[in-house]
RNA sequence: GGCCACGUGGCGGAGUGGUUACGCGCCGGUCUGCAAAACCGUUUACUCGGGUUCGAUUCCCGACGUGGCCUCCA
């Protein structure tokens, strides 16, 4: 089946063809990790997971490296460290935070249903590979020393002629442009107002490793180099896949590429480019000062988001819902609908007897939509499809469904719990339990007796108290009568 | 100011130059003592104005609106 993908860099949807069918490669931009990760973080986290699960279905797990790095060295990092630990060195204060952060998105994206990664780097165990690239970057001309910092200069980039691209191609943007737009800063130590910086000296305390460039004073690297290093030392200097929120094309991949290229002089640093699209909250741009800001561990554990806990697959669900490239509206009414999708589909599957640990192979009328840019959304109109199938007894149906879940990351292990758990009956005390039973007992006894009036009595009151009633049969055709909170 | 993306029915959300998305809701039906649940079915759409075309929601131009980026935010 061809596999096609939107390339950001040439704007289109092109077939996939990997650069060594036996080893697909594509790489990530992971957390900078000083905090818990927010709803809008999770969002590429997922997204390159299926990326991740259809090129191993489509190549063979063994034949895809996946590489997700942990930048664990940043000023933010730093500034907490400081503010939490006071009373610790520097550096052990930021080991701190990075430790506990790193096991925090660890624990999160677990129960978002995600692969862990072939391989998740940090930052500072690749320090010597990005010296070595700035050195490299030095001596071809395009980056230059100055006040102990190392900087790129895209003007270097753009004189030097032949086999490179140009910079500003990814972003769409021109150097001249970026000039005029003037809202660079310019500091003392630059010579053009569009050089970035490779390298910087740390003030004393921070974290500091010996300069590249001959700079006497340890230093720190700049923000785009660990990328070039990692992807580097894990997937050489051509790769696949290059993927991350649509906000880093610019400045962050830009500066990935200008330093990757003009280190390994190759005309492209990632074949294909991919980008997902933002996460806005109710409608607005998600802020701390907006107050809408949300983590992930909040909408699993807390009730701070549309008043109660989310399972992880339901989190995962909506998510899926949208396209990766469009906007996401992230609202507790999706949350509310996917919930109910799940419930659905894990009633039609239920009946079936499925192997609830078991995995069932993703049927190709999932792979096909998906295999087209990561259509999710045809995906899971499939899925309802089978649903409704799966309810009329279709057994096969039953297990493309759970096939498909299985395929998707949705945890189908977890649905039974899942859906008990936002039932909200999962905190009714054992007394309570005991009324309503006694109230459906008594109520059965009125039916069997045709004393309607009793009936819908005790129905009432049932229903004063919250408790909604299911009338039914059983196999042998006896009625029967179960119950549970209404949402 | 520059660049970019998007604008689909009550809501969410696919897709397409001429034929059903799908889900939720609403409404009707089956079932039920009556309900609920379940199942079946129906309904409403392509921001606006031009253009290309036999025909555009789909292509082009413009307007309006929303969102993103423009040096460390996924």
């Amino acid at each position: 089946m061809e596999l096609r993908l939107y390339d950001t860099l040439s704007r289109e949807k092109r077939a996939f063809t990997p650069l060594d069918p036996t080893l697909v490669r594509m790489y990530v931009c992971g957390p900078t990790v000083y905090d818990f990760a927010h709803i809008g973080n999770a969002r590429p986290v997922i997204v390159f997971d299926v990326l991740f699960r259809l090129l191993r279905h489509l190549y063979g797990a063994e034949h895809v490296k996946y590489v997700r790095n942990i930048t664990d060295v940043d000023d933010k990092i730093n500034d907490r460290a400081a503010r939490d630990y006071p009373g610790l060195p520097l550096n052990e204060a930021i080991r701190k935070v990075t430790e506990q952060t790193e096991r925090q998105f660890h624990d999160d994206v677990d129960a978002l249903g995600c692969l862990r990664p072939t391989v998740e780097p940090r930052a500072t165990e690749h320090i010597d590979e990005m010296r070595a690239i700035i050195e490299k970057l030095i001596a071809g001309g395009f980056a230059y020393v100055e006040q102990d910092h190392v900087l790129f200069s895209p003007g270097a980039m753009n004189a030097a002629n032949g086999g490179l691209p140009r910079y500003g191609t990814l972003a769409n943007r021109s150097l001249d442009e970026m000039i005029a737009g003037a809202r660079v800063d310019v500091a003392p130590y630059k010579r053009d107002a569009t050089d970035f910086v490779l390298w910087k000296p740390s003030k004393p305390g921070e974290p500091s490793w010996p300069s590249p460039g001959g700079i006497s004073t340890p230093g720190r690297p700049g923000w785009h180099i660990e990328c070039s290093a990692m992807s580097w030392k894990h997937l050489g200097e051509r790769f696949d896949i290059h993927g991350g929120g649509i906000d880093l094309v610019f400045p962050h991949h830009e500066n990935e590429v200008a330093q990757s290229c003009c280190a390994f002089h190759t005309p492209r640093m990632a074949e294909t480019w991919m980008h997902n699209g933002f996460l806005q909250v109710e409608g607005e741009k998600m802020s701390k000062s907006l107050g809408n800001f949300v983590t992930i561990r909040e909408l699993l554990a807390t009730d701070k988001f549309g008043g109660r806990s989310w399972p992880g697959a339901v989190l995962r669900l909506t998510m899926l819902k949208t396209h990766y490239r469009s906007p996401i509206d992230w609202t507790a009414q999706a949350l509310q609908e996917s919930l109910d999708n799940i419930a659905s589909w894990n009633d039609a599957v239920t009946p079936h007897g499925l192997d609830e640990a078991g995995s069932y192979p993703p049927p190709d009328e999932v792979i096909a939509p998906l295999a087209d840019d990561l259509n999710f959304s045809r995906a899971i109109a499939e899925m309802h499809q089978w649903a409704k199938a799966a309810r009329a007894g279709d057994y096969l149906a039953a297990k493309k469904l759970a096939g498909a879940a299985d395929f998707l990351g949705l945890q189908r292990v977890a649905w039974d719990q899942a859906v008990q758990s936002c039932a909200a009956d999962a905190e009714i005390d054992d007394a309570s339990r005991a009324k309503f039973d006694a109230l459906v007992a008594a109520r059965a006894a009125a039916r069997a007796s045709k004393n309607w009036a009793e009936s819908d009595r005790i129905r009432d009151e049932l229903a004063a108290l919250g408790v909604v009633l299911k009338d039914g049969k059983d196999a042998d055709g006896k009625p029967v009568t179960t119950w549970e909170i209404a949402r």
